[in-house]
DNA sequence: TATTGTATTGTAACCGATTGCATTAAATTC
DNA sequence: GAATTTAATGCAATCGGTTACAATACAATA
């Protein structure tokens, strides 16, 4: 009977390296390094000799040795909030597709919206050497301190969607308080007088920038956006049946909702049909993300298409772009289009 | 003028070493590194004096230095078809939890339901010398030599989901038959007797599994499951409104439907409920996977719960316990619950 | 023939952390 | 006080590729 189980012998198979490629073709490490990395300096033949091989062998590169070298790992850090929300993972899927034509790698963490668990995530990233991170803050941060390092040694750090103001990082955005302007003004203009505001939390230039918007078409229709009108939650489900809760108590019920996430409108949505308030006769709702559920509720709910595809892309171009040296590290923040998208959940006057 | 332009300086910021606080601290690089891991015969005293220093100075290990000596990088990778659905983003999520509490990274990419790109993924993770790799495979994969250089180096593999046939991989997966036996068995039971079934690719042991069960349960009730009951499609949302069509000029129509994906039976739910079929009246619709959107149609759909976030986490850990050699490699597939949830869009009879 | 040039390959010093095997100092036991 | 532990630290080799700086061989030129 052996000493150990059979299972835990483990990488039977010698990883090959150059030198063993050297000893073999009776060459030395240089020559076969230069040979696989297609130095002009060696002769076709030797490295037509060294790639058969090489490929005979299974030989794989080293990438920790050869990063130890050259100091660059081509692998891209990603902190998002939460993994598991459709806008998110399609920004990620736009990232992945770049990055991967470029040839990068995504190493990717959540912060499952604490500040502490990103900074142990940036912590990571910068130990993992990552040429560059991209990130959106996780609902309760406050400092960019744990950026700091990044910043301070040059690696691009660059926000997307939820970010930091900061003079020498990058950022990807939507106009959101141009998208809350629009909200609102959509729903003054079918004919609503007292308008609610859903939000979250306002330290978030997502929600504060849709807010800005928000009161911005109120108070150009005259009217004005008392703090009542405005209610910070966490836009979870949850917080969509409390918000309905909330509205069936109100004396001075709103004929206006603006919920800055699609999945806490529709869930706030059902509730109100629940308590038989027909939707939009009785409450008109806006909507934000273009989430699949905003085309799947009756009525369908009117909201705000988000470019998450395009974003992801957008900002894996804009980091390797500076990497590549070809952008500034200083720069505006690159701004992608939304748009108001009308659905039956809004439509209080006649469509014609 | 500066020969260069000043963006394009980078890490100005000399990274500082082990050795470059060993000489500060007039100590030896190997005591700073057993102190930065933490080894226990440091004296406390002396591992405060050098976090504090290493903090101070903004050290970060070198993880390539560390990889090549201990010949470990603490990253799994997965290779999944797509990264924005529901269920696959929960499924991340549930692994990127475990993974990063047991230290690990995860190297995630897509291979958008094509074999090359799964190939050329699978080559990349083995290059980035992954310690073991996750697979949810795409829809027209048929082999699965790109990852047998894993296999031969016993990097585990693990497939989850959508998975391959291969004595040394482990696989994680709910019972695919049960749930299409279920859902056919809720549909005959709800009094349907023309049950219709719309699947995926039958390459792929999911929509394989779900037909037999289904298949078994119409021939338990002595109905024959005809190949004309059976439509295989990409069940992409398109499809859920073709499949409408072509219910629709079915002669003989279907009383149930059971359609392997939630948001195609959602897009084909509407499509037929625009042709003005009543759902669960004319047409009774089972969907599969609990997607959000399931809760939202309405009716609300029939659909089978997936255990998305748990099969993230209990991939994660069964491949780390092959790693730790405290599971044998070879195993028997991980077979997580998976419920029928009964709604409001299959309910042909009365409720008490 | 001596010199210079060209093509090709080799030598050896890195990169930075880890770790088996000492070594030294201090504490404990006899 | 001598002998033995125990605690803390140091030495030096190692992981595998990269690359500046030779070195060698041979052809071309003076």
């Amino acid at each position: 009977m052996p000493a150990t189980s059979p299972y835990t012998e483990r990488n039977m198979e010698k990883e090959i390296t150059i030198y063993d490629l050297a000893k073999i073709l009776a060459l030395s490490p240089a020559t076969v390094s230069r040979a696989l990395n297609d130095h002009p300096a060696i002769n076709v033949k030797t490295k037509a000799l060294i790639a058969e091989k090489a490929a005979e062998l299974g030989y794989r590169s080293n990438t920790f040795a050869s990063h130890l070298r050259t100091r660059k790992t081509n692998t891209l850090g990603v902190i998002v909030p939460r993994l598991n929300s459709n806008f998110m993972s399609t920004v990620l899927a736009g990232m992945e597709e770049v990055a991967n034509n470029f040839g990068y790698n995504l190493l990717i963490s959540q912060s499952l919206e604490s500040e502490s668990k990103e900074q142990a995530n940036a912590k990571t990233m910068f130990n993992s050497r990552v040429d560059g991170l991209l990130v959106s803050v996780a609902y309760d941060t406050e400092s960019i301190d744990h950026f700091a390092a990044f910043i301070s040694r040059n690696i691009p750090v660059l926000f997307f969607d939820r970010v930091m103001e900061h003079p020498q990082c990058g950022s990807v955005v939507i106009d959101n308080e141009q998208a809350g302007y629009d909200a609102a003004r959509h729903l003054l203009d079918e004919g609503c007088r007292r308008i609610m505001h859903v939000t979250g939390d306002l330290r978030r230039n997502v929600y504060a920038d849709r807010m800005d918007g928000f009161k911005r078409a109120l108070s150009e229709a005259g009217i004005e956006a008392d703090s009542a009108s405005i209610l910070s939650t966490d836009l979870s489900q949850d917080a969509g049946k409390s918000i309905a809760d909330h509205i069936d108590q109100m004396p001075a019920k709103p004929d206006g909702l603006f919920i800055a996430n699609d999945l806490c409108a529709v869930t706030c949505m059902q509730a109100l049909q629940e308590k038989s308030y027909t939707i939009p006769g009785d409450i008109a709702i806006v909507g934000f993300n273009n989430d699949p559920v905003s085309q799947v509720i009756t009525p369908q709910l009117t909201t705000i298409f988000y470019p998450g595809y395009q974003m992801g892309k957008t900002a894996i171009m804009a980091i390797l772009a500076q990497l590549n040296g070809t952008k500034p590290l200083i720069q505006d923040p690159i701004i992608l289009r939304s748009a108001l998208i009308i659905r039956r959940s809004s439509k209080r006057l006649g469509d014609s």
